[in-house]
DNA sequence: AGCTATTCATAAAT
DNA sequence: TATTTATGAATAGCT
């Protein structure tokens, strides 16, 4: 953004280099806290200048964030002892419980409940979503049977393949008979088992 | 950015907040990514969204970020560890988690992802309950625009009556204001302001 | 620091 | 999820 596209390298000049930091550092810091609003995340940043300077932000505290880090990297955390370890697995379940009753409400509202608090531009999306979801099942549906289907179609032809050829040796079956009936009433042949 | 100005608040519907979240996420990490290498920062990033899982960026070792950040606010870390209780917790979250996996299941069902699995009469009733969602959001919809119809035809009886009494009043300035002329012109009356 | 001309990022819709 | 489009934001280069 500006007068012109950037090379991603480092900025030779120094003092462009200094306002440059300074100017998207803002930025930065600020989209960090748009992104902790407005989808509910957990963001932890930090930022050191060149010169040592450091700036951070964090959507909550910052200990807790590394720890969380630490634990999902594997390693077990190195912040802090008993009690607070005990919090930050407490805080941990709530949280799971609140996204849990998250996906509760969404179900209630794509089987048509609890419609009350949702806007009009909420409804319509809902609506989207509802009719992409039927049109889905539907389709899978049409699959399956049309899967049946063939099956079944296949299956006829296969039993009526062997009903030709069962068809065939019966008639087979009854000329030799026929032949062996007129070798018999011509020439008294013997019987057959 | 996009269509329109977004409120600096969590965003409501779920789906829109996971899709937000994403890109913004990826906005993020990217900028991030920029400032270390244009001004030659140091920058780590820890991002878990609202259902826990976890994103990073460090243009250093973390550690060594997180270290450095340690050391910058003062308290230096202690390597403490040791909760028996932690297999309690550990134990309590797996159940939590797994419930939450149970939710999103039935959540990708009714948005018609993963139907692979379901027998027939699983999509029926599926489709039934989709059905049946549809049509209380519609039914929703409709509440709502006969609602606002009805404000806004309140609204324009009571404007057209508030027309119609100015109307009246102005006819009666009109007429005053005659009378006025006409005494001024016969008898010099004084002027008005 | 301010000021634009531009490029970017991204909300909605598809 | 990926793409597309319309718009609001961020910011590079100047002053």
């Amino acid at each position: 953004m500006g007068r012109g596209k950037v090379e991603l390298k480092r900025i030779e000049n120094s003092s462009s280099r200094q306002v440059t930091f300074s100017k998207r550092r803002t930025g930065l810091l600020k989209k960090a806290f748009e992104l902790s609003i407005l989808c509910d995340a957990e963001v932890a940043l930090l930022i050191f200048s060149s010169t040592g300077k450091s700036y951070q932000f964090a959507s909550h505290e910052m200990d807790r964030t590394i720890a969380k880090y630490r634990n999902e990297v594997g390693l077990p955390d190195t912040t802090n002892r008993g009690c607070r370890t005990m919090e930050f697995w407490r805080t941990e379940i709530h949280e799971l419980k609140r996204s849990a009753d998250d996906l509760e409400a969404q179900l209630r509202h794509l089987s048509g409940e609890d419609l009350s608090k949702l806007s009009m531009r909420e409804l319509k999306q809902l609506e989207r979503q509802l009719r992409t979801g039927i049109e889905r099942v539907r389709s899978k549906k049409r699959r399956i049977i049309s899967e049946h289907l063939n099956l079944l179609k296949r299956n006829q032809r296969a039993l009526q393949e062997e009903n030709n050829s069962l068809e065939k040796r019966v008639k087979l079956r009854e000329l030799q008979d026929d032949d062996q009936n007129v070798s018999f009433l011509s020439f008294g042949g013997t019987s057959c088992s």
